[in-house]
DNA sequence: ACAGGAACCTGATAGC
DNA sequence: TGCTATCAGGTTCCTG
C-alpha cells in the first residue's frame, strides 16, 4: 500500500508517541508474517524493551529498542500500523498487537498479509538485502540530478521499471511515479535510455515536488492506507492521473488513459506524454 | 547481470 | 441475488 510520504507519515505520526514506551507483550496473531528470527525468538528479544526511536529507510520503518534489537517493518500494500488506547476495538486484520507499558497498543493490521517483519540487532541490518541495496531517497543529499542521469542512461528498461526499482531510487511506488511522469510529460512507456537532458530535469524536478507534496498533505489514501493515528491522508485530492482514467486531463483536457506499463497498472495523459 | 513475469495473499468491485 | 473475473500504494523468486 503505503510508498515513502505515507511510511513517513505513519512515521511521523508515531514516533513521538512511541519513544520511550516499553514493550510489555507481544501477541502474534499471524506468526507467519515474522520473517526473522522466528516467532518465539522475535517476541522473546523483543518483550519489555523500550523504544528509543521510530526511523523509516525508503519504505521499511525501523523501531529502535534499548538492547540495541531493531524491529523492522515493510507494510507492503496493505498493511497497516496505528496506535490505540485500551478501550479501543480491535479489527480483524490486526495480525500483531504490540502492548505498552502505559496500556495503549500499537497494532499492526493487514488485510492481505503481505507485510513483512524482522528483528535482529543493528549491525545485522545489511542482511535484509531490501535495506542493504536501495538506491538513494528522494529530496537527500545522494539523490542529484547527475545520480538520476546515470541511472537512466545505463538502463535497458522502460522509464517507470527504473523508477519504480528501488535499488536505484528507494521510497516511489505506482501511485508517485505515475505522477512525477505526468508532471515531467514523459510516457511510462519511454525507454530510460531516450530521455534527453531537457526531460531529465524536468523529471527530476517532479520526482522531489511529489514526494515532497504527498508528504505535506499526510499521504495518499485510496482504500487502505491510514496514519498512525488511523486517520486519512489528503494527497489523493491533488493527483494529477492515477486513479483518473477517461476524466479529463487537467491541462489539455484529453480523457487519462490506463495501461499497463512494467506489470502495474498506469495512468497517464496520452496528449501531454508523448512516447517520442 | 539483467529484464520480465509469476507468486505471495485477501477483499472489494464490476460484469454477467 | 449470486457467481466469476479482475484489480489492488510491493517485493522476491524463477526463468530465459
Amino acid at each position: 500500500m503505503p510508498e515513502m510520504p505515507e511510511v513517513e507519515t505513519v512515521r511521523r505520526t508515531l514516533a513521538e508517541k512511541l519513544t520511550g514506551c516499553s514493550i510489555r507483550h507481544v501477541d502474534i496473531k499471524l506468526p507467519r508474517l515474522i520473517k526473522w528470527p522466528s516467532a518465539n525468538e522475535f517476541q522473546a528479544i523483543i518483550t519489555g524493551k523500550r523504544i528509543l526511536a521510530l526511523t523509516r529507510r525508503g519504505k521499511y520503518l525501523l523501531l529502535h529498542l534499548d538492547n540495541d534489537i531493531v524491529v523492522i517493518i515493510h507494510l507492503r500494500m496493505t498493511g497497516r500500523l496505528y496506535y490505540t488506547t485500551k478501550n479501543d476495538k480491535i479489527d480483524k486484520f490486526t495480525r500483531i498487537v504490540f502492548e505498552l507499558s502505559n496500556g495503549d497498543s500499537l497494532l499492526y493490521a493487514d488485510t492481505r498479509t503481505l507485510g513483512t517483519l524482522y528483528a535482529m540487532p543493528s549491525e545485522e541490518l545489511w542482511r535484509i538485502s531490501g535495506l542493504f541495496s536501495m538506491g538513494p531517497e528522494p529530496l537527500s543529499d545522494e539523490f542529484t540530478e547527475v545520480y538520476l542521469v546515470n541511472v537512466l542512461k545505463k538502463s535497458k528498461s522502460k522509464v517507470k521499471a527504473v523508477l519504480l526499482n528501488q535499488k536505484y531510487i528507494g521510497g516511489l511506488g505506482n501511485i508517485y511515479v505515475d505522477e512525477c511522469l505526468a508532471i515531467a510529460g514523459i510516457h511510462p512507456e519511454r525507454t530510460a535510455a531516450s530521455l534527453n537532458n531537457l526531460e531529465i530535469t524536468k523529471l527530476y524536478g517532479a520526482i522531489n515536488q511529489v514526494i515532497a507534496d504527498g508528504i505535506e498533505h499526510g499521504g495518499t489514501t485510496f482504500r487502505d492506507y491510514r496514519d498512525g493515528d488511523g486517520k486519512s491522508g489528503t494527497h489523493q485530492h491533488f493527483l494529477q492521473v492515477y486513479g483518473r482514467k477517461g476524466l479529463p486531463c487537467y491541462r489539455c483536457g484529453t480523457p487519462i488513459a490506463k495501461a499497463e506499463v512494467a506489470g502495474r497498472g498506469t495512468h497517464f495523459c496520452p496528449q501531454c506524454q508523448h512516447k517520442e
